[in-house]
DNA sequence: TACTACAAACCGTCCAGCCGGTATACCTCC
DNA sequence: GGAGGTATACCGGCTGGACGGTTTGTAGTA
């Protein structure tokens, strides 16, 4: 049947959510197999006949967090006009940042995934490696720009991890800041 | 027998750096009680001698962590003269930053610890709270003090995860660069 | 003799992955 | 058109191995 995929939330994608709020919920320790099936309302066999094993599982969730990320990028990129300074710098502070509310969860879920297996982190290291070029060979102040991404990581990794201090306020006057450097750095 | 623990390292120690090693190396999931008492030298029941359980030797590798932090940031103030512009936020990048060999291992080890047991990640959240609470009750810009913290946190979270793709020198820039805003926030 | 600081065998639990099933849809050759 | 074949999507019991923790033993000290 076809039509159901569109009806429905596919279970693939029902399970990569439940292993989110699993590991959110109860961290990466947590993160077994049948506790996944069984939020997500599917068998062990259901789950593992999408995902044949824990590290395919894992590899969607880190695949997951870098397309969401990429997408969240993407539309805050779509919010600032063509010719704003620092465009796609204060995209990045934007967009990962920004008021997604599953974004928290899928970045627990990385760490989760990098616990289990540290290769999954390649990913990642190659967009970081990808982000930082761009940020070298375009005409931004390097310190100051990557400062600024460093900073953006900084904060979503808190948020991640719960550790973060930061009242609403505070948080906001945060963002605002990060905005005004990037704007410095393409001067 | 007290003489010995000058004499030699205690084992207690040489588990810790064992358990520090198996996760920088390895990653979280291979830190099992069996693999940090091979690398230690010690049997697993010497190991639980000295950690009655897992949770106690990775509340030993936090708290490890924690004190660390502090007797870097504090030396690293010792180097700083008395009357420096921001003087305990430049000791936290210098200090945080510094180039203690052992750091990065501890903080994958800080990382798996989280990974195993959430809560033991109170400890830090609590540093981070006294730090941020430091922040906004010294005369300095709250918000660019409070990007650098961040940003000395996201990069030592890159290089703890081996995904940082600075340079030596791209890093002495962004450490610079650091210290320049520091000194900026306080005035 | 009592205590410290381990060693080593052992045990119970938990978990990833396997496997034999099942139901439904689609195909296809008679 | 219906019988047989095949693919998809899923169920759930099972197992073997890994892992945390216990227990028992023991060599060296005080």
């Amino acid at each position: 049947m076809v039509v159901e995929q569109t009806a429905v939330i596919s279970a693939r994608e029902r399970v990569l959510e439940a292993a989110e709020r699993v590991v959110s919920e109860g961290g990466a320790a947590r993160l077994t197999l049948d506790s996944v099936a069984a939020v997500a309302g599917v068998s062990k066999g259901g789950l593992l006949y999408h995902f044949p094993s824990k590290e395919s599982l894992l590899g969607a969730l880190a695949q997951r967090y870098v397309v969401s990320m990429k997408h969240c990028i993407d539309a805050a990129k779509g919010t600032l006009s063509a010719s704003t300074h620092g465009r796609d710098l204060k995209a990045c502070i934007l967009g990962v940042l920004g008021a997604d509310p599953r974004s928290k969860a899928m970045g627990a879920a990385l760490l989760a995934a990098a616990a289990n297996d540290l290769t999954l982190l390649e990913v990642i290291r190659q967009r970081i490696a990808d982000h930082m070029e761009e940020i070298a060979a375009s005409k931004a102040d390097f310190a100051r720009a990557a400062i600024v991404m460093l900073a953006v990581d900084g904060l979503k990794f808190r948020e991640s991890l719960r550790i973060s201090s930061f009242s609403d306020e505070q948080r906001e006057q945060v963002v605002d800041e990060l905005l005004k450097i990037a704007e410095e750095a393409y001067r």
